[in-house]
DNA sequence: TCGTCTGAATAGGAACAAAA
DNA sequence: TTTTGTTCCTATTCAGACGA
């Protein structure tokens, strides 16, 4: 066994070293995982490798595939993400690039004429909060003027450069303040004037394009799937799985995408953005909390440790027990569900490699490397095992781990499982004795 | 009153800097 | 060189606001 307190953090192991990094660097997402990582990965597969990235989140998978030469598809399920990663992957010619720095300079005459009109404006909650009255005005008549030359965001095309930057533009004159998980804004709101926008717009285009301008030997693609569904008959198989899932933490991505996505009407209203967390795994946001307090179950057969570290939650009896309880099910549920499905998309000896983090509810730990592990072998997987990539910058027992196993083919093995209306009988019974005013026995 | 939604307050370290 | 102080960085938690 590993000694867990010579274990290091690593900021080259974080979104932090991926940030100088040419396309990587384009836009921050905080729970990226780390571009040498997975390169270390990748670097060891041949060419004739086919990858899938089932969690494709910024695709920094595909990217790294596409920089090496190799294949990559790579799944996801929201909208902007997909639009975001197929822009960090596509290959740019010269010709366009300079085209389309052309039509840029139109964009921001058009941006002069326009600034004084009641332009179109996202609807954040509290938008003064994020950007003055100014500054908002500059960035409407910026967007309208992008959408008349060069249309709304799409697929496969040059223009996602100007949109990618028009997305750096809108965070950095923004007073939140990305520097701690929670996204807090500063106390005044800093005012940028026309002037200032626009060259600020320019130099991030220009290192945009300068970057877009590397060709990529590759190949990667991001598809609207949901990691959890079947494959469909005809589906390629893939050789290698390099993949960071979202964690078993109360962390949303809408949360840091939000910005994002409501200025390229990815998303229009809060609703929304509660709505695609609820379809995400572990999501948390909005409407996505008050769904998990009456989630069920399907009726797939689930590890039995999973069962012991629900039980656990709900019996410390904390306030709010029963939500995180059901949280840890149903994100150990669904990514079950996803190695399930994930089966018929696997040439024999396809190996997997996934990257994740482990958790804590009311001191209650989630050993989610063990937990995913037990899945992957009720599951019929062979050479299970995970090491530490690195120490986390939270609380002590929270480390990062690479969870790895080899699909041979469909075995016989038949594992110790619980159905998941057992658990349900535990769980209303906590709630009877909760409201009888007993103290809950242990099972 | 209850269901939703938001974002400030936190904890827990680690890295870095200054002082002894 | 060692100790002490400061700043920074997070894949969490929860109180308060709002509206039906």
């Amino acid at each position: 066994m590993m000694d867990m307190m010579k274990v290091k953090q690593r900021s080259d192991y974080t979104f932090k070293y991926n940030a100088k990094l040419g396309r990587h660097g384009w836009l921050r997402l905080t729970p990226a995982y780390s571009v040498k990582l997975v390169e270390e990965i990748i670097d060891s597969l041949s060419e004739d490798s086919l990858i899938l990235d089932p969690f494709s989140g910024t695709a920094t998978t595909g990217l790294v595939a596409a920089e090496r030469g190799i294949l990559a598809h790579c799944f996801d399920i929201n909208p902007f993400l997909i639009w975001l990663g197929n822009a960090k992957c596509r290959n740019y010619a010269s010709s366009e690039i300079k085209n389309l720095r052309i039509s840029v300079d139109k964009v921001l005459d058009e941006c002069k004429r326009l600034v004084n009109e009641d332009n179109w404006l996202p609807d954040i909650h509290n938008i003064t909060r994020w950007w003055s009255a100014h500054t908002l005005s500059v960035l409407g008549a910026l967007r309208r003027a992008l959408v008349n030359q060069l249309g709304e965001p799409k697929d496969n095309h040059v223009s996602s450069l100007a949109w990618v930057s028009f997305c750096r533009l809108v965070i950095e004159t923004s007073s939140a303040a990305f520097n701690h998980v929670s996204m807090s804004f500063q106390d005044e709101v800093t005012s940028f004037d026309i002037k200032q926008i626009e060259s600020l717009y320019i130099d991030i285009l220009e290192a945009v394009i300068r970057s877009a301008s590397v060709p990529l030997p590759g190949f990667a693609s991001v598809y609207s799937v949901d990691a959890r569904e079947p494959a469909s008959i005809d589906n390629i198989q893939y050789s290698h799985i390099v993949t960071s899932p979202p964690y078993p933490n109360r962390i949303s991505y809408i949360r840091e995408l939000r910005p994002y996505m409501y200025w390229t009407q990815f998303l229009d209203t809060a609703r929304e953005a509660g709505e695609l967390d609820w379809k995400a795994i572990g999501g948390t946001w909005g409407v996505a909390t008050s769904r998990l307090q009456n989630w069920e179950p399907s009726g797939i057969a689930l590890p039995e440790s999973l069962r012991m570290v629900v039980s656990e939650i709900l019996y410390t009896n904390e306030k709010n027990a029963l939500l995180m309880a059901n949280y840890v099910w149903k994100y150990f549920h669904d990514m079950h569900l996803h190695f399930q499905n994930l089966r018929p998309r696997l040439k024999k000896g396809a190996v997997l490699s996934y990257i994740v983090g482990n958790s804590s509810f009311y001191g209650v730990q989630v050993h989610t490397e063990i937990l995913l592990e037990d899945s992957l072998r009720s599951l019929g997987f062979t050479n299970i095992g995970h090491k530490i990539v690195r120490k986390r910058n939270s609380k002590k027992e929270l480390f990062e781990y690479c969870v790895y196993a080899t699909w041979q083919e469909a075995s016989r093995f038949e594992p110790e499982y619980f159905r998941s209306r057992d658990h349900q009988a535990v769980q209303l019974q906590f709630l009877l004795e909760c409201n009888a005013n007993l103290e809950p026995t242990r099972l």
